[in-house]
DNA sequence: TGCCTTCTTTAGAACGGCTCTAATCTGTTG
DNA sequence: CAACAGATTAGAGCCGTTCTAAAGAAGGCA
């Protein structure tokens, strides 16, 4: 009963991030950490904690999300136009996009090699590698 | 003066994929494919239009572009939440995306190679495979 | 403990990109 | 040239997200 335990480190998590750990970005990074890698919208968030009995309003999700993501313990996925998504796995990996339910399913980095990058223009970095392997129903 | 005319193109190229040339679509399909390879948003292409005294309405350039991409003739290209870029070149390519900036630049398929993809899940085909490389400012 | 400052939350308005609607217009076919 | 199907349009509407200004909580310090 140790290890990476939830529920004392919502409030180790926060404070470590500079957040105030408010009753609403506990309740928040609880659901969000508390049962493994998930990838949510705003709106489902939302939606969960209110029928966890924690009232929140929808800019507080959002301040709360992109906090998170600023302190890197969340990353936003960009797959659809007018939706994100965040991810709590923040480690090095990518996506495969169900187009027809919107789902978002996990690929461990290792399992897939971007090889060969050509360098980017001069005085710019890579900040990041997406890739997105978009699949829908066979035999369309 | 032949190969790949752009002007006699516009005609032969909405009536293979089954649309009217009509006055407004034949404007924006030269605006789209006379320059090369280009990324340009509804919004961008609408103002060219007007630009050049072509006038369209916005409703129409989103109907325009929606009917390229079911054509196969353009393709949608989302990097960025609550914003679509359409992208003339179709074959096989990726794209470095600039934050800063908000513009993508091609990368030739070959120039990167995606290998050890796993398999999509039972009953589902890869539709596409997207590399999105975000780059900005180096040093941050 | 209570006060004070700062940070946080909030409802609701506002915003931006996109889509819909229903009326008008234009290409095309015979 | 008539007549119909398809295209265009202005403007309203929609939806996810952000902004605003005011009220509310945390934490520090006397």
């Amino acid at each position: 009963m140790s290890g990476s335990r939830p529920f004392a480190n919502a409030l180790e998590l926060l404070r470590d991030a500079g957040l105030r750990p408010t009753r609403q970005r506990l309740a928040l990074a609880r659901l969000l950490f508390d049962r493994g890698d998930r990838h949510v919208t705003a709106e489902q968030l939302h939606g969960e904690a209110i029928a966890a009995a924690v009232p929140v309003s929808l800019a507080t999700v959002y301040n709360t999300l992109h906090q998170l993501v600023g302190a890197g313990l969340l990353r936003e996925v960009v797959v659809n136009p007018g939706r994100s998504y965040f991810d709590t796995n923040v480690s090095d990996h990518h996506h495969f996009f169900l187009e027809e339910s919107g789902r978002l399913l996990d690929i461990p980095g290792d399992r897939i090699d971007v090889s060969n990058v050509p360098a980017p223009p001069a005085g710019t970095a890579i900040r990041r590698v997406d890739v997105v392997i978009r699949i829908g129903r066979e035999a369309d």
